[in-house]
DNA sequence: CCCATGATTCAACGATCATTGAAATAGCAG
DNA sequence: CTGCTATTTCAATGATCGTTGAATCATGGG
């Protein structure tokens, strides 16, 4: 049996409210922040988080994070690469993301990880 | 014994998950952008909210808003005004709460209270 | 002083949360 | 097939959340 790609949200059924929730927590801040620095764009494995949490804790993060349609996950092989919807949700709403991972990245109180090489 | 002023944090400590998580929430988004939308400021009255929600949580979602530095709340006799920390918000967390805002006021989501008389 | 008003506090509830560790799954290499 | 690695799922935990309704408190007006 093929695993099967999880379940990203259309972003049209994404409220504020839940944005808001999921990037309401210091794991998760970190997470997209790291996410954001990274250069080589949607190349991001999963398994490059383990500072940030246990295996088990940064998927229930990721699916969190994917559910208020923020991430997208994309499995390939036994490898999962995670990545942020960014014109989606720059559609969606306008301005907003920037200044969210803005404000995390200035902030000391968010974790963070060294995705590039 | 007089009515004590509410607890507001210093905003040097707000931290930015803080301030999500009490962004996820629908009432309390509405409160914002209500308070956002009301041309007479720090004049918005805590009882001009009940079409949101009953006295009691309207309560103990001013006490999020507030904890998480986002709103002051000025006792006056036996009324209580409410108003967004603009100011020192933006230099805590510079152009979010803007974006926040205008976010929140496009989503049809929100629900909202008109303030003015 | 008593009462009405505006608002907070408290106790309770079920629901969801963040976290843990163990078990399951999927793909790859031998 | 066998095992190895990357990741998710599951069950269990204690903590916090959003909500309700009753009780409390502070203030100003009669």
């Amino acid at each position: 049996m093929k695993k099967p790609q999880p379940f990203h949200p259309d972003i049209e059924d994404v409220v504020p409210a839940d944005v808001f929730a999921a990037l309401g927590d210091p794991i998760r801040l970190g997470i997209l922040v790291s996410l954001a620095d990274c250069e080589e764009v949607d190349k991001a494995r999963c398994g490059a988080f383990t500072e940030l949490a246990s295996p088990s804790l940064l998927s229930y993060h990721f699916a969190k994070l994917r559910e208020a349609g923020i991430t997208r996950s994309r499995a390939e092989g036994t490898v999962r690469f995670l990545s942020i919807r960014r014109e989606e949700f720059e559609r969606r709403f306008p301005g907003l993301l920037d200044s969210v991972i803005e404000t995390a990245r200035r902030d000391p109180s968010v974790p963070r990880v060294k995705l590039d090489v």
